[in-house]
DNA sequence: TATGAATGAGAGTTCATTCAT
DNA sequence: GATGAATGAACTCTCATTCAT
């Protein structure tokens, strides 16, 4: 009995952060993690203000979090796929054209896990993020160069180029007109996908039924 | 008869003009727009915060100045270069070293100009600056495409693609090593702007002897 | 579960918005809107500055409720005594009695009601206030002209001399001295009232006994 | 030679002092003396802000300075007709002709010199002002009091609600409508002239001709 | 434990006044 | 004596955080 009811107690309190926590992705997938207010977070998780503070000890706390969650299921997935026993060529082909595609229907979240925030608090989970991002670009290229698949070129910096013009070449004023995004996405993504391949060295392997199944909610 | 020596007080406006820009320039080199206050900004200048305001109508009207001069210097250095008689091929080289050298210098700067900002008043800034940055890239692509140099593919987008990979790769903890980048710049370009022509469907040449010259503080 | 004493958490924030109107109207009387400072209310009404925001959104809808809260009061009491049965000319003395009585009380704010405002923000309720004031001397007017008790007169203007004479015979350095206002405000009132009805073209009724029991507290 | 020179000197000192003083006027007759900026002043004088404290030691200082001046104009009018040999009623039907013409002419301007102002330190200004004007009044209220013109009354009380009954009927809202005002003042005029008058218990005289050739201009 | 009203430091902006030229 | 750029205290308003209930 008391057993129970501390379960029950216990998926409550988990419940109420479940509910803190995509209310504050929510705000910051609308409008950056500049726009937050704890106010509007507890509004919308349908708590109360103070509360926010018995889960979270700060607003930077509270967004680191929801930082690393939206971050770690971004890369979860890419290191899924770059584990494979695949060839390196298909591998990253399949890790690009995922980045891409997710990045174009989660563009707003896409930014602000990619782009620089003004939040100096999330430059340490960002850079986490973007460094372990890079690295499973990296441990791909390197795969290929070791078996010969790709030129010999710096992995590192190399990685680093994919991870910047892809989100760079979807987001904002600077992508194609938005129409084309909207219309006919997958186009964009294989020239981008080959535009990344062609810099590493390779040409695009055709696209995989794979790629197509994967959930693409950002 | 007061302020008979008009020269000297025209060339004082100037210099505290000057040195309200300079102070704001440097706050939001180093973090971000959304980081500059105007009483920091007043402090640095040496000036009263009410004299920022004899300068420049808002925080918005000067942040918006300091954007603009920044961004107007690097756009009148590349389209320089792309309206040169070289082959599209030497001109794209030079473009992207003139680019990835200076963003090196002044990463933080480059990156505030780059990526998506918070700040919506300034959206309209960026917008015109990276569609001009973008275009400067499309407009050499189409050249080497249109002369057979390039193969033919969608110039637009690997305008966008080298835009962001090139920041990308220089900026924060995605860059290799910075001590690599202290230490050897050059080489972390080279590889950068192999990447990128690479990516476009082309090598890279020779490094030039003019790329060097020019001054490469951001 | 908290904030279970409704009635109680609703009565204390009841207090706390009464506090902050109290606070205002007494700066207000004190030196009139354009003295009102935000910081000064929170101090007199014990709160801090933010918490006026909770109440209300700006210093303009502070300040207009304020306005709207004092001036309704007059308003209702003049229009109650105007829509009586009487015979126009013992309504049109009571009214005036009324008017000046409370005037006589709360001078300042009977000022700040009547006199032209610096406050553009103000302009529309006092405009409500000034005219609603006006049509109620003017109703009595015109239903005494009609019934013949009054000679035949422009009221509306009768009505804007009446609403103008009363607050400054009572009011600033114009007034009798003061301290024959304080010692027998009555007979400056009956003096006033005369004025006020002969102007009209009728003589003062002897005074009732219901306009001494009319709370007089403005 | 110096002589001379030094009166030249002396002229020009005075005539800035004038264009202070009449740029000021201008601005208070705009928008009172709340709206009144040292900035503004100095622009429409043609001199520098500093040079207004060479001439006024404060904005209050300067502002009492305007004040004085404009109602001194206003009291002098008024005394000289008041001090005339012509029978009370006559004088004082005059009297009211001119007061309520004048301030029909420069409504904004006879707003600021009668209705109280927020600033505090003009309320020494405007006591005295307004006291001389009621005085103006009562001494032929008196006069015809003590030839047996006037009935006895109060001839203080009277008097100040002449000088509030004149303005409120001519300015703001309350005053009839506009266009009426500007359509056919004198008819409005001579409205608030009898309301007063019979206030005071006399009728009024016809209009005499001396008043029409008044100037105007507040 | 949850509540949400209250807090108050700090933001951008204004303007009477000063003082080097 | 005149200039006008510079001053900085004071204004209104915001929002992360606290704490009595």
């Amino acid at each position: 009995m008391a057993y129970r009811q501390t379960d029950k107690v216990a998926a409550r309190l988990a419940d109420t952060r479940r509910s803190i926590l995509d209310a504050a992705r929510m705000l910051v997938a609308d409008g950056g993690f500049a726009a937050v207010q704890m106010t509007e977070i507890a509004k919308r998780a349908g708590v109360a203000t103070g509360t926010l503070y018995r889960y979270f000890s700060s607003k930077e706390e509270l967004c680191r979090q929801v930082f690393r969650e939206v971050s770690a299921r971004e890369m979860d997935m890419l290191a899924t796929i770059a584990s494979g026993n695949e060839p390196a060529r298909e591998r990253l082909a399949e890790v690009l054209r995922t980045f891409a595609s997710r990045a174009v229907r989660g563009r707003r979240l896409a930014y602000v896990l990619l782009a620089e925030p003004v939040d100096v608090n999330l430059a340490e989970e960002r850079a986490f993020f973007r460094r372990t991002h890079a690295e499973i670009f990296a441990g791909i290229l390197e795969d290929g160069i070791e078996t010969g698949e790709f030129p010999k070129t710096n992995a590192r910096i190399a990685a680093a180029c994919i991870a910047g013009a892809i989100p760079t070449a979807l987001i904002g004023p600077l992508a194609p007109e938005s129409h084309e995004l909207d219309s006919a996405p997958e186009r964009v993504v294989e020239e981008i996908v080959s535009f990344c391949m062609a810099g590493a060295g390779v040409t695009a392997p055709r696209k995989s039924n794979q790629t197509k199944e994967r959930r693409a909610s950002l």
